[in-house]
RNA sequence: UGGGCUGUAGCCAAGUCGGUAAGGCACCAGACUUUGACUCUGGCAUUCGUUGGUUCGAGUCCAGCCAGCCCAGCCA
């Protein structure tokens, strides 16, 4: 798949190629730093894809870092996790994998070192006091009244916070910036704390431990990161940033820029309502095919190209947008239009019984496997005088513009006979449950010789010859389009679209289908894209619909 | 009403030194079609949040205004 190493120019690239030029820099060296406290979903793939990238098109190194500095909010669970999506993705950390907590002695370190260079300090101040110092967006904060605590009582308080003298909460270490900062990060930042928790690295090596804002430079500058791209709400973080570089004074430091993160129309990316999705069982766990997340679109057949296709073509900006879940789906169609091979299977299937043609005979039809790939070959489908067409593709009462089979209709079975409806049996609830059909055996895969035009092509299968399974139909997960900026703490439920799945048992499908493989991606012919489920056996996902151009009314 | 960022078609997004609005998706029309798919052809912004200014000429420069997003965790 080339599609995933291949990238457009964007203002990132503009910036390496800046500093490349003015010899700022001589290698690029990027990283991906996922807090292991989620899965992730296809908003991380593009801050997974803008890292990986600016990487690999300068020849450069990329890691995968794990931002493990708060014990309290992360799982060992989710690192193996996040390891298994990036390798699906195929993003290869070559750089290495590295973890944050394994700073923590370097950072302990530099934190001293702060302390006596007068640019840290110990603060008694309560997590309320501190609020209330901390002023507001329009008044200035006031200092501390440890600000100015001489550096030897900071340095030796410092020192029993680490040996766990004070209770959790009781102090911290700030830096000392300016209080009046019209940037809030500014105004004399915690960059430690006291925590009594069990780290899933360190164990209980640590009772206080470092902040982003603290930990994250030192862990890029340590790593050799030349470009450090995040999202943008951590602009407001560059000051900080910097100035944590500056006064531990790195010799290369590591730059910041901010990209927009990726919102995608029907669905929310944020980890908090994914949980509560999982949690509440709206939804099948987080690889539920209609979760964003990157398990959920492996499961329900997407593949790394389409997914990475689908960033690219949205493009790196930093304006506030949402992409269209519509090029996503284009994505996948496009790529398995090309890779997909063809069968038939019906989904909604109803009885034909073809009375003209002999009882007991059976003979083949030749089906390619790809329309415009003959080299992918063929397979032979048996016809016989029972036959399952698709409940869909006959009505009883026609709508205007419908193509395909009618009473006293024709229409064409895919690569066999024109069939005719002679007659229709209705069930008790007046369905049609049966059709009385009669083939012309002179249009074996020939055109009418009367020259008259039967325009619909229907697929079919022999009722005597076919595998049974169930097919889920996979819609948007919520109704609303924009659906993030309506969410409030307990209403999501009210955003579920009613369709957003649909089962469909007792589907019949081609006899090689039997032996699909959870990794294959078929194209149902004329029904869309399905791959196996990877859980549960006997069931079959679709993908994506095809796009059709047949709009009734 | 403090600071930072953003504003180009329904959606995303290019637009170097100011020179007369890329591309993709969606949509519409037509051709082709034994998948109403695919493919192909054509259409789709006299206008760049807005108002002024500078200029022969402004999406690009300047000033003001408007709108949206982010920031007052000992989260990341």
């Amino acid at each position: 798949m080339p599609k995933m190493h291949e990238t457009n120019s964007n203002f990132i690239h503009d910036i390496i190629d800046r500093d490349l030029e003015s010899g700022y820099v001589q290698e690029i060296h990027t990283r991906f730093p996922p807090e292991p406290n989620g899965y992730l979903h296809i908003g991380s793939a593009k801050a997974i894809w803008i890292n990986y990238m600016a990487a690999k098109k300068y020849g450069g190194k990329f890691n995968l870092r794990y931002d493990d500095t708060n014990p309290v909010k992360e799982d060992d669970e989710y690192v193996r996790a996040i390891e298994e999506d990036l390798r699906w993705l195929g993003a290869d950390p070559g750089g290495g994998i590295f973890y944050g907590s394994d700073y923590f002695d370097k950072c302990y370190e530099y934190a001293e070192k702060l302390i006596m260079d007068g640019k840290a300090y110990v603060c008694d101040l309560s997590q309320e006091q501190m609020s209330e110092y901390r002023g507001t967006l329009t008044e200035p904060g006031k200092p501390s009244p440890y600000r100015d605590r001489s550096i030897e009582k900071s340095l030796d308080l410092f020192r029993r916070m680490k040996a766990g003298e004070f209770a959790e909460g009781a102090k911290t270490l700030r830096a000392r910036i300016d209080m009046s900062s019209p940037n809030m990060n500014m105004r004399d930042p915690v960059i430690y704390r006291i925590l009594f928790a069990h780290h899933h690295r360190q164990g209980d090596k640590w009772c206080i431990y470092p902040m982003y804002d603290f930990a994250h430079p030192i862990q890029d500058a340590l790593e050799g990161i030349t470009h450090s791209l995040c999202s943008i709400e951590f602009e407001n973080h560059r000051p900080l940033y910097d100035w944590v570089t500056d006064n531990i004074g790195f010799e290369k430091k590591p730059h910041q820029y901010e990209f927009a993160r990726l919102n995608m129309t029907y669905t929310v990316m944020s980890k908090r309502y994914l949980r509560k999705l999982v949690e509440t069982n709206t939804v099948d766990g987080w690889d539920d095919p209609r979760m964003p997340t990157l398990c959920g679109l492996r499961r329900k057949g997407y593949t790394p190209s389409a997914i990475f296709d689908f960033i690219a073509r949205n493009g790196v900006s930093k304006a506030l947008s949402m992409a269209d879940v519509r090029l996503l789906e284009y994505c996948i169609c496009e790529e398995l239009n090309d890779t997909a091979i063809r069968r038939v299977a019906i989904v909604e299937p109803l009885k034909v019984t073809v009375t003209n043609y002999p009882a007991g005979q059976t003979e083949y039809f030749t089906f390619s496997n790809h329309p415009k790939k003959p080299e992918l070959g063929s397979r032979e489908l048996p016809f016989t005088g029972e036959l399952y067409i698709e409940k869909s593709d006959f009505m009883a009462e026609p709508v205007d513009g419908f193509l395909r089979l009618r009473p006293n209709g024709e229409v064409r079975l895919m690569s066999a006979y024109i069939l005719k409806c002679n007659e229709v049996v209705f069930d008790d609830k007046g369905q049609p449950c049966e059709l009385l059909c009669t083939v012309d055996l002179e249009t074996r895969n020939n055109k009418p010789a009367d020259g008259r035009k039967v325009k619909g092509t229907i697929h079919w299968l022999s009722a005597a010859h076919t595998e049974t399974a169930e097919v889920r139909y996979y819609n948007q997960l919520f109704n609303k389009e924009n659906v993030a900026t309506l969410l409030e703490d307990d209403n999501f439920d009210e955003f579920i679209g009613d369709d957003s799945l649909v089962i469909y048992g007792g589907c019949k499908l081609e006899p090689s289908l039997g032996s699909a493989t959870t990794d294959e991606r078929f194209q149902f012919v004329r029904m869309g894209y399905f791959i196996k489920d990877s859980k549960t056996d006997g069931v079959f996902n679709r993908i994506s619909p095809l796009k059709s151009s047949f709009k009734p009314e």
